[in-house]
DNA sequence: TTGCTATATACATATATTCATATAATCACT
DNA sequence: AGTGATTATATGAATATATGTATATAGCAA
C-alpha cells in the first residue's frame, strides 16, 4: 500500500513545524498568547519575516490568531503541540545528540520544563 | 533571542518526517524491523525511492540499520517515535480535519490503536 | 572470476522554500 | 480625509528538496 492522503496531511503537518524560526515561536507560544509585536521582539527578527512563518503555521491550523484593534494576537490552537516538542525533546535527549552545546542548551530546557 | 542551534536541529528533525512516504515508513517500522525488501513491497514503490528516504531517515538519527548478509534490516531508534505519532494524530483529531475521507482514515488508525 | 541479488548513491531536472525587500491592507485617532 | 502604527502579502533571487533514471557497491553462490 502506498502513502495515503493521511499520510500527505501528516507530512504536511511536519513541514510547518521543520523551520528554526517556527519551532522558536511554537516555544514561546506555550507560555501564553502573543501579539506579533511581541513575537518580532523576543525573536528579533524583521516584521515580515516573522508574519511569513507565523502564516506557514496558520494555514496548517497549529496556530490561531485574534485581532485586538490594531494588534493580532496569536496562540496555539492545541496544547498538545507542547507535548508534541516534549516527546520530540526527549527523542534528541535519547540518541541525537552529538556536540555539548546542543547538550547544554537541552539541559537548561529541560530544568525550565 | 534568535533561533539556536538547538531550535535549528529540531527543524531539521521534523524535516525528516516531513514526507509522505517517510512517515509511512515509520508508521511500518513501528510494528518492527523491516529489510529494503519487505519496505519496498509494503510501499509499492521502486528500490532507489525507498533507499534514497530511508537515507534521510538514517542521517536524522531516526532509524537504524543493521546488515544480514545480502540484506539491511531498518528499526526505529527510539520507541517514543510511536508516541510522537500518537500525539500528532491526536492533533489532527481534534482540529485538523476537513475532508471525510481522512476522518475516516484517522478513526480507522485509532482502533487499530 | 562470473553472475545474481539486495541495497546505496549519483545525477539531472523539476519543484518548493527561504530570505530580503517593497508594498499593501487594516485600524485608531485627529 | 490624513497620519502613524501594526500586520499581511507580493515579488524575485538564492537555496534546498523531490523525483526519476542510471549506475555503483556489497555479499553470496557456483
Amino acid at each position: 500500500m502506498a502513502a495515503t492522503q493521511l499520510q500527505t496531511f501528516k507530512a504536511q503537518f511536519f513541514r510547518a513545524l521543520a523551520h528554526p524560526v517556527r519551532i522558536k515561536i511554537l516555544e514561546i507560544l506555550i507560555g501564553g498568547d502573543r501579539s506579533v509585536q511581541e513575537l518580532q521582539a523576543s525573536l528579533g527578527l524583521e516584521q515580515p519575516v516573522v508574519s511569513q512563518q507565523l502564516s506557514v503555521l496558520r494555514n496548517q491550523g497549529i496556530v490561531t490568531s485574534q485581532k485586538f484593534g490594531l494588534s493580532v494576537r496569536y496562540a496555539l490552537r492545541d496544547p498538545a503541540i507542547e507535548e508534541l516538542l516534549d516527546v520530540a525533546r526527549r527523542i534528541f535527549n535519547n540518541h541525537l545528540v552529538g556536540t555539548g552545546v546542543m547538550l547544554r542548551e537541552l539541559r537548561r530546557e529541560a530544568r525550565r520544563g
